[in-house]
RNA sequence: GCUCAUAUAGCUCAGUCGGUAGAGCACUUCCUUGGUAAGGAAGAGGUCACCGGUUCAAAUCCGGUUAUGAGCUCCA
């Protein structure tokens, strides 16, 4: 005789033991059609589950994230079955719930073509339509195994046979279909309604690239037609703000066949870098960091030292002259310690902070090459700090706080950290992994950060935090970075004199802020949709005239704020003023100042901004004044 | 690197059944001197990514290469 005990905090008795779905009607007829699944004692659970004893119970609909979810694993079930009527030969493997959406992957002679995606998505519907009730079952592992040996799935198989024997295994049916999965899904096909397959692509059986690859299709699915429809013009709107395309129409870079990965920086994209680097290079000098330069290649007998040629070497760009074999640098840490080791160091010089803002080449597959985002050829705002073991967690805190200003500074308050810990192949001690995980860690919950661990995913030499940005798809990319290294300094000889003048090795923390310059401004460029602040803006104002009689006013008045360091340019162009307005407006020019006979005689300009507000008519003075407040605030949300 | 897709004028794109290429914008010249998101006219501009094959004939069909895009794997 279950009490069920609503999320209102309502209770109802029954007499006998109720399913979800019986719970859901003796509400309302509404919510029962509506019913996806159920919440007992915060399990998701199907329809059909009973209850048999008091519990507490949420009716889950479209409308709460869950529901979502298991509409979503439902209609990779669907698209299952769909592609199994088309393509009977077609094996079946796993199929999750991911972002805003699912996929699942085949094992299928060929590849699935756009015309094949179209096909499978109206097999779907018609799926959909049949109303197919899905039920739940349960086998034991031999069974199933039997079952799907049967059935030609071997994959199946496999995936069975890593599961361990005693477990019971749940199968879920809808007409001829039958999946193993945990559950819960939907009741029944017809709540399918709002879906749409996006993208077909390779993916690895088990994501090890030493297997075949099977085919995933992937797809989107919503609570209804409304929220598919809003989801797909967010997705239209994003790629809108895509840094390749803002790059072209900003003229802010190019790259070409000739140097696959390589950016060749326009005026515009190249003032916005200077700008970004002239910002981190005085945050640096204000905060404890010396600023060096070291060479592009070196001698490969030094990455062999490190380590690097080991583990990397295939994806370094060599360079073979005069019989002698160098690397153009894909790192800047080897260098760094050369700089340390030149010179006694002594303990109380340190920590010591070295800085670069070091040009890097790796040959990076080809297939990962993306816009600014994943590069060969990239600078990164690089510096290696020299300290003992007791001044990891300070040092480390420091950084995480000078991260953060200059982030917020960029207008990025989001940002995503994680912890990435030891690899598999890797160098050094355990009991020194140990330590520099610990002291990454303590650094981390001393800043309030949660501290998400990403295991394995550690560089070689030593565990690093990791601080990620979001491109305009919701992708995420590294940035910042800091990864403490016990191993690099004692590699290559870096050493420094101790209290009781003993020799040391010190620890070296390797981090950067932005990461690389390219990838950095690519998000940048997405993250503002182009409408740039004007601290970092290429074109902070544009003079306009509006007849050939104001043009010397006009160029004064340029060179007066260029002279004033803000980075001005005027339009003398025989074109009529609206013309020449919407032109840099398009162009997203923080201020055009409009010039005619009147701002000539009163000797004024007349401000307009890019979101077309009118500031109307003041001095250079007070123009000047509103664009330094502007740069003041840099890229901060007011 | 792997799977799939794509590559036509500076940009965005069209090009049917295989018959030597077209639009809009941009560019150049001329007219226009106009007060806040497109004034008008004329002109120039392409070895259809590259290499090879099929064909009387290839932007178009086939193969390869390169680059780009999506995803996978990788990412010091």
């Amino acid at each position: 005789m279950p009490v069920i005990t609503l999320p209102d905090g309502s209770q109802k008795q029954f007499d006998h033991p109720v399913s979800i779905q019986q719970v859901a009607e003796s509400i309302g007829p509404g919510l029962a059609k509506a019913a996806l699944a159920g919440k007992v004692s915060d399990q998701v659970v199907d329809t059909s589950h009973v209850i048999e004893t008091d519990a507490a119970v949420a009716i889950i609909t479209p409308k709460d994230e869950e529901g979502l979810e298991v509409l979503r694993h439902s209609c990779a079930h669907l698209m299952a079955q769909a592609v199994q009527e088309l393509f009977p030969s077609v094996q079946v493997t796993i199929g999750p719930v991911i972002e805003d959406g699912f996929y699942y992957d085949f094992a299928y002679e060929r590849a699935f073509t756009p015309e094949d995606l179209e096909k499978i998505e109206t097999r779907m519907h018609e799926i959909a339509r049949r109303d197919l009730a899905v039920n739940r079952s349960v086998m034991s592992r031999p069974e199933a195994v039997e079952l799907f040996k049967k059935m030609g799935e071997d994959y199946k198989v496999q995936i069975l046979e890593s599961i361990p024997t005693d477990e019971d295994l749940s199968f879920y049916q809808q007409g001829d279909f039958i999946d193993l999965c945990r559950g819960p899904h939907v009741p029944s096909t017809g709540k399918l309604q709002a879906f749409k397959l996006t993208k077909v692509a390779g993916a690895y059986w088990r994501g090890d690239s030493r297997n075949e690859m099977l085919q995933r299709i992937y797809g989107t699915c919503w609570a209804d037609k409304k929220d598919l429809k809003a989801y797909l013009y967010r997705l239209e709107e994003a790629e809108k703000r895509d840094h390749r395309k803002l790059g072209k129409k900003f003229d802010l870079f190019h790259t070409q066949e000739e140097a696959p990965g390589m950016v060749f920086w326009h005026p515009n994209g190249w003032s916005i870098y200077q700008v970004i680097e002239q910002y981190v290079r005085r945050f640096q000098q204000d905060h404890g960091y010396q600023e060096i330069r070291t060479p592009q290649m070196v001698d490969f007998s030094l990455w062999e030292k490190s380590g690097h040629a080991d583990k990397f070497g295939e994806d370094m760009f060599a360079v073979n002259s005069e019989n002698r074999l160098y690397a153009l640098k894909p790192m800047n840490c080897p260098c760094h310690v050369q700089v340390f080791n030149q010179g006694l160091k002594s303990y109380r010089e340190l920590p010591i902070r070295l800085a670069e803002f070091g040009s890097c080449h790796r040959n990076e597959p080809s297939g990962t090459l993306q816009g600014l985002m994943r590069v060969r050829q990239f600078t990164q705002d690089d510096a290696h700090i020299f300290c003992t073991e007791e001044q990891i967690q300070e040092e480390v805190i420091k950084f995480i706080n000078e991260l953060t200003h200059v982030y917020h500074d960029f207008g990025f308050d989001e940002i995503i950290t994680k912890l990435s810990t030891r690899p598999e192949k890797r160098v050094g001690l355990d009991a020194d992994w140990d330590r520099a995980e610990k002291a990454l860690a303590d650094a981390m919950e001393a800043k309030g950060l949660a501290v998400e661990i990403q295991p394995g995913e550690g560089a070689f030499y030593g565990p690093k935090i990791e601080f990620s940005l979001k491109d305009c798809l919701g992708r995420v990319w590294q940035c910042g970075t800091m990864q403490v290294d016990f191993s690099m300094p004692g590699r290559l000889d870096a050493q420094y004199v101790a209290e009781d003048g003993s020799r040391q090795t010190p620890v070296m923390l390797h981090r950067a802020m932005l990461g690389s310059f390219e990838r950095f401004i690519g998000i940048l460029i997405e993250e503002f949709a182009g409408d740039l602040p004007p601290w970092l803006a290429p074109v902070q104002a544009v003079v306009l005239n509006i007849t050939d009689s104001q043009a010397g006013y006009c160029e004064e008045v340029t060179n007066t704020l260029k002279n004033k360091g803000f980075r001005v340019e005027s339009d003398l162009r025989n074109e009529k003023i609206g013309f020449k307005v919407r032109e840099h407006t398009i162009q997203r020019v923080p201020y055009l100042l409009v010039i005619g006979d009147r701002e000539v005689e009163s000797g004024q300009v007349a401000v307009r901004s890019r979101t077309g507000d009118d500031h109307g008519a003041m001095s250079l003075a007070a123009f000047s004044d509103l664009l330094g407040m502007d740069i003041e605030k840099k890229g901060r949300k007011s």
